[in-house]
DNA sequence: GTGTTTGCAAAGTGTTTGCAATTTA
DNA sequence: TAAATTGCAAACACTTTGCAAACAC
């Protein structure tokens, strides 16, 4: 009975990472589902590792960068850059923007047509335009 | 002679720090001079170490830290975060957007112009909007 | 079994800090 | 000379790496 209730939210998990040709081991099988089974979300490689020991599975610092970067490269997060000295995962890997809330440290996306450009230049010959990211800062206001 | 040469330039420099409460040290000439006496930059703190070595001055790393941060506490400077792991401050400091060249690693200033917002969402109740930050990540096309 | 993945501890990078020595006003 | 500034070296935070042991298929 227990065993069915936790086990069977792992098989979409299991099929997300052979779908990328990542092997579905125990600690990839952790995280994956932490970040994909559920609503979208905001992680920083240390956030990401204290909740998967909260939930009693041992999963080393090394092991989660790793995976970070694995589900990144295969097209599962997005590096988001807001802040220099630590990376946060998107797992919302369609085109959207950011809010960075100071005070909290955190990013919130922008909901889609909160926000449009009028004008936008476009690449030089040679050159392409990989990302345009928009982060709006936001603070307390006093 | 050469010493009127190589002192008159100093004399704007000396004034912009002082502008700011900022006693003109050597160390802090040499720097502010390299960043603001001529057109604007984009520098992380190693590129101005560098440069201020090779210009024959001792500064140590600690204090061309330690200037940078001075510098842009007294609004000579604003910081861009482009790239976790590296820190760019850039001495245009009216509100503008940048370019990252991902090949080059270094950024460049989007003409005023250049980019418009269609609508922007305003912020909610006690908090405001610290800064509108674009940036556009160009990379060669292939 | 074989190749992949993990965990550890060590190394790396960029940045900050504590404090004695130096410099500025 | 009093207060501010500097430089060094050590400490820091975050991230990556090398490699032997453990694991998945």
């Amino acid at each position: 009975m227990l065993d069915k209730v936790k086990k069977r939210p792992f098989s979409s998990v299991i099929k997300k990472l052979r779908q990328v040709e990542l092997r579905p081991t125990r600690q990839r099988m952790a995280l994956a589902k932490l970040l994909f089974d559920g609503p979208n979300r905001h992680v920083t490689a240390e956030m990401l590792h204290e909740e998967v020991q909260q939930a009693n599975i041992n999963v080393s610092l090394a092991t989660v960068y790793n995976s970070l970067h694995q589900f990144t490269s295969a097209g599962l997060l997005r590096e988001v850059v807001v802040d220099s000295g630590r990376t946060y995962f998107d797992t919302n890997t369609t085109d959207h923007h950011h809010y960075f809330m100071e005070k909290e440290g955190c990013l919130k996306d922008i909901p889609e047509g909160e926000i449009n450009f009028d004008m936008l230049p476009t690449a030089p010959e040679g050159k392409k335009f990989s990302r345009v990211e928009v982060i709006i800062h936001v603070a307390e206001d006093n």
